[in-house]
RNA sequence: CGGGGUGUAGCGCAGCUUGGUAGCGCAACUGGUUUGGGACCAGUGGGCCGCGGGUUCAAAUCCUGCCACCCCGACCA
């Protein structure tokens, strides 16, 4: 491609609307356009990136044993009816009426639509394992998009969905896929982690995400250096402190005026912040968005709560629960702000964190104000309805599986990885004849990446100052020509030549034959990363070149002919 | 959804406090001089000043309602 017939345009300042280099770069090189919030078009360049990585994992899909496929974004509400989720999934579906008033949406992710059409086609064991895939736009009205490609309401995502017999066989296709993402990020150049991840709305009972490290990310990881635990920070599993066997005293009611926090109470009466339980209080929401009830958390002083290990314990969707507004809360359950604890609350469903049963003599809110009680003990003086690990893992808690003082770290979710199992299966009844006739419910997995946004987490750690610095896998040319005076003779012949030979031998190359000056052509180089660069010019006449690979390599001054095999080389061993 | 900020030429911004009918840099176009790291000179074109309502002889500027966009938080298969 000559640089002076391709449309491109790049900016010289930074864009007031990014902040994180990803995004101020796939703008300042043209490659991406901002439609609306959230809503981004893509240029020939970016266009072309975006190609060479879904090519990458069109590649790795095919040889797990994957098929593609292309199903509408557009799909009948009847189905999500079916499966249950056109009530849980919230507002972030977004949703449309045809012209007759029947409802539709975009689709957010394709479970229902995959499981529809296996159970139609599917009838025998013998069809079995099956993975099917599609490479499609999905929409999500997210709350907040942010930072370019990273979170947009419109985007391009991967999605394949594993059928099996049994949980063997899920295991078996979780497996290769584990393997076939593990192939695709390394070739597209990230630098990433596999983590143990929440399963959230989309249910089932296993789960990884694949977390490309980046200080801009929105995951948290919590991981281990001394052993191979890594997960969400949401996901990481708590080992308790281990139980007490002190003797359990009378509790005795004290006054505590005016201590609202974990860190007045423990400084007003002497105590660590270990020895008390803190309490936090929830409104919970039927399907129609109706209050229907009250919860009340009870973790160590000393711990966080953790917001996704409370809602799965309570198995309610993520949207039908909130803080609660205290004073409605007061007259219903008898809880009093700051000063709540579980002995004397009513009405109110109370979780109560596994690790204070093992603790005695703890001190909590008396659910009256500038009041709180020593020696609280649990199966003595209060209980839960619901017992569970609901707090967070923080840095330097220890490691779960290890003992060894938990990391924090943070990545963009680039990938993810989901044991269904028979949820929508059951729910729509996707079933298939075992060997014995007897029928039998499918094994579903299903397994996601997001193409764009793995473009952006590529950007976001191959990049310096002056632009981006694209791996070869992932670059929309291997190389680029610059003429430093395409009206010169020489420079014009030698330049065509080296741009033939090259593109014959395979190699993605853009010519700038443009009519600027130098510098703006090296400006434009550097912005636009391409691995391979060569520039033609005083020397032209003699048939030399300099030649540089990516911009913290040195520039060589070699003869055309080197610089055409050495392109060539690099090229194909890293493409 | 809560908090904060911003909307003026393709991009980056000034003007608004103190109303008088819009300006700078970059980009674009013409001519000339330049030519190895975002050139220089001269000239040209381009604006419903986010949208509506109000105050006023007069509104980019003051008042008011709305909308859009960005950031923090909430939320996020």
């Amino acid at each position: 491609m000559r640089l002076s017939k391709m449309h491109l345009r790049t900016l010289r300042e930074v864009p007031a609307e990014a902040e994180i280099a990803s995004h101020i770069l796939l703008l300042r090189t043209g490659m991406i356009k901002k439609l609306v919030s959230g809503v981004y078009g893509f240029m020939p360049l970016g266009w072309r990136s975006v190609r060479k990585i879904e090519d990458i994992v069109r590649d790795e899909m095919d040889k797990a044993g994957g098929q593609e496929i292309l199903m509408s974004a557009v799909q009948p509400a009847e189905l999500w009816e079916e499966s249950g989720r056109w009530t849980q999934y919230g507002p972030e579906l977004w949703r449309l009426k045809d012209r007759n008033g029947r409802d539709f949406c975009l689709g957010p992710t394709h479970e229902e639509i995959f499981t529809d059409i296996v159970r139609n086609d599917v009838s025998s064991y013998r069809q079995l394992p099956m993975n099917l895939y599609q490479i499609q736009t999905k929409y999500r009205d997210e709350a907040r998009p942010r930072f370019g490609l990273m979170r947009s309401r419109e985007f391009i995502m991967k999605d394949a969905y594993s059928f099996d017999k049994d949980r063997e066989g899920l295991d078996q296709s979780y497996n290769d896929m584990f393997r076939a993402y593990e192939k695709i990020f390394t070739r597209a150049g990230l630098t990433f982690r596999p983590v143990e991840a929440d399963t959230g709305a989309i249910g089932g009972s296993g789960s990884h995400e694949f977390t490309a490290l980046s200080e801009v990310g929105e995951s948290e990881i919590a991981y281990c250096d001394a052993c191979q635990m890594a997960a969400t920070s949401e996901r990481a599993a708590f080992v308790d402190d281990p139980a007490t066997s002190e003797e359990r005293k009378p509790m005795e009611e004290v006054h505590t005026p005016g201590t609202k926090t974990i860190e007045e109470v423990a400084g007003f009466l002497g105590l660590e912040k270990k020895q008390t339980i803190k309490a936090l209080l929830f409104v919970t929401y039927d399907d129609g968005g109706e209050e229907n009830g009250y919860v009340a958390a009870f973790v160590r002083g000393d711990r966080e709560l953790n917001m996704t290990k409370l809602i799965n314990l309570l198995d309610i969707p993520e949207h039908a629960i909130a803080f609660a507004d205290e004073e409605k809360l007061e007259a219903a359950t008898g809880a009093v702000g700051g000063f709540t604890g579980p002995v004397g609350l009513h009405h109110c469903k109370i979780v109560v964190d596994s690790e204070l049963t093992g603790q005695q003599n703890l001190c909590a809110g008396a659910c009256k104000v500038d009041h709180h009680i020593l020696n609280v003990n649990y199966g003595r003086d209060y209980e839960g309805d619901l017992i569970g690990d609901i707090k967070m893992l923080l840095p330097q808690d220890p490691c779960p599986v290890c003992g060894a003082p938990i990391k924090y770290a943070r990545g963009i979710e680039v990938g993810q990885v989901f044991k269904l199992g028979t949820k929508y299966s059951e729910s729509m009844g996707a079933t298939y004849k075992d060997e014995n006739q007897k029928e039998q419910f499918i094994v579903m997995g299903c397994y996601g990446i997001g193409v764009t946004r793995t473009l952006a987490a590529v950007v976001e750690q191959h990049h310096d100052e002056n632009g981006i610095i694209w791996p070869m896998s992932v670059a929309p040319y291997h190389a680029i020509i610059t003429l430093m005076k395409p009206e010169d003779p020489d420079q014009k012949a030698l330049g065509e030549k080296i741009y033939e030979e090259l593109g014959e031998a395979g190699v993605e190359v853009l010519l700038d034959d443009r009519k600027e000056r130098p510098g703006v052509k090296f400006k434009d180089a550097d912005l636009l990363g391409i691995p391979v660069r060569i520039t033609v010019g005083r020397d032209a006449a003699d048939e030399k070149v300099e030649y540089k690979l990516r911009r913290e390599e040195e520039t060589l001054s070699v003869s055309a002919a080197d610089a055409i095999a050495a392109a060539i080389k690099i090229v194909n061993e890293e493409r």
